[in-house]
DNA sequence: TATTGTTATACTCTATAACTATA
DNA sequence: TATAGTTATAGAGTATAACAATA
């Protein structure tokens, strides 16, 4: 049977955890003066790890409307981190791929974020990890169809 | 032993399902035309439940620094949803009181939430959310002290 | 006509510093 | 001097609508 008191508490802890992590790692980007904002981080390290992706894809992904992306790839490219390669096939479209410079950058800030992940996963099992992040992925699943935006 | 690529996973899988619970909410607010941001909700919300608290409590719990706290009341006092309360055992300080109004704006949206919640953890056994909200708190634990922000 | 990306606009949120008033 | 709250400012993110170009 539903708990409504333990379902408004977990999606309010959810909800906070996930701010809580986001508002750790702007403070450890800033303390390491780091030139980039969480969100350009995680749009870089998406372009590093999937070379080549339209800016579309990289907008379903990472649940950023078509503006927003074009708005967040025009300051990675401004700093010189990523470029638009225009697509052979369909000159309608780009293929985002990160610079030597990018690649770099993302590597160097890559030890913050680990370090950010293993104070925040501090004295958790693996086994704890996988289930919680299994029942993540369930709450996703949940919702990602029903969410609408600007794709 | 740790697991590197697991620790990746479920930071960036908390923050991802953290975000998208957001935005549905957002649509959903929009969906039923309710005039107030899931902010603002938030903060009404811990008002309503905790009558009397200072801004700088509301700024602790919900991670909003103070310039942040001081802008959101004052959106939701010109709204009429809550009061600022002057202390009188010290006149530095408000106490944060939610109008009947507030509360009925609150009692009004709340079913949308619980809709959100419900649409959110279907499917999920009261023992996984369970044990999953243990995991998100050691988390939260593990990052609590660490934060800081002008409080 | 539908899709991808851009532009424009307006608002919310965030972060920092500096200020006021009180303790 | 420290604390609670406010103000100012700048920038980042979000949401929507409308537009251009191409498929």
């Amino acid at each position: 049977m539903e708990n409504y008191y333990l379902r408004k508490r977990v999606i309010t802890t959810l909800v906070s955890t996930g701010l809580l992590t986001k508002v750790f790692a702007v403070q450890a980007f800033a303390e390491k003066e780091l030139e980039l904002t969480t969100t350009q981080f995680l749009v870089l390290g998406f372009v590093c790890d999937n070379d080549g992706l339209y800016q579309r894809q990289i907008s379903a992904v990472l649940l950023k409307d078509r503006p927003n992306i074009t708005r967040i790839i025009n300051i990675l490219e401004k700093k010189g981190l990523v470029e638009r390669i225009p697509d052979k096939s369909n000159r309608k479209v780009f293929k985002i791929h990160a610079t030597e410079k990018g690649r770099e950058v993302h590597k160097y800030i890559e030890p913050t974020m680990i370090a950010v992940r293993e104070e925040a996963t501090k004295g958790i099992s693996n086994d704890e990890i996988e289930f919680c992040m299994s029942i993540l992925e369930r709450i996703q699943d949940n919702l990602k169809e029903k969410v609408k935006m600007q794709i």
